[in-house]
DNA sequence: GCCTGGATCCAT
DNA sequence: TGGATCCAGGCC
């Protein structure tokens, strides 16, 4: 079932951040489908977090995307060459947004590897943002767009992920954000747990 | 306009 | 541990 947009507009960007691990995210770049299983992933709580790029509301080009209602796809470049995949979520005018950090890989797996240069496998745990956005071929063109839509979008299969199978931790290379570079805001599935 | 540094990755 | 690589955002 592709998840809906009041999926996406709950206010609550942590719970979300935790509920999106086996969620499945897929893309259709140029026709060519590739399906992961979402694996870790990083809330960011808007004008109240030091750590993101909307903290203060800090409205700019970049950044306005992060305002709309959620269920839009938020895609910037980090360190000059790496794209970063964020699903924005809450209602319009709340900047809340969860960076996806680590995928499974479920299939186009040949694209991926033609994507990648690396000889991945079916089931291949693909661990960091830039390899994750690499691995499905998004990119800063692919910014801005609705998860709803035929390029860009996710799917709950039914995986469900036991309290007990998910590690939770700081976020990482959030040291500039002081105290809430120590929030409990990263959420991993632990290895193995997903058949 | 200029300057700084970043929600990273990989080889060394 | 550092180099790659480039743009957003802050400050002048």
């Amino acid at each position: 079932m592709i998840l809906p947009l009041s999926y996406y507009q709950n206010e609550d960007v942590v719970f979300l951040a935790r509920d999106l691990l086996g969620k499945s995210l897929i893309t259709n770049i140029g026709g060519t489908i590739t399906r992961a299983v979402i694996a870790e992933t990083e809330a960011y709580a808007g004008e109240i977090d030091k750590a993101s790029h909307a903290y203060g509301g800090r409205r700019t080009n970049r950044t306005e995307v992060m305002f709309r209602a959620g269920g839009v796809s938020y895609v910037y470049l980090c360190y000059g060459m790496h794209n970063l995949f964020n699903i924005v979520t809450g209602p319009e005018g709340i900047p809340h947004a969860i960076l996806i950090r680590g995928i499974i890989l479920e299939d186009g797996i040949e694209s991926a590897r033609n994507r990648t240069g690396k000889n991945l496998q079916k089931g291949q745990l693909i661990e960091g943002p830039g390899n994750t956005t690499k691995t499905l071929g998004i990119t800063r063109e692919h910014n801005g767009l609705l998860l709803t839509g035929d390029t860009l979008w996710l799917e709950d299969n039914g995986i469900v992920i036991a309290p007990e199978n998910i590690v939770v931790s700081k976020r990482i290379g959030v040291d500039y954000a002081g105290d809430d570079a120590h929030l409990p805001y990263r959420f991993q599935i632990k290895n193995n747990t997903l058949k």
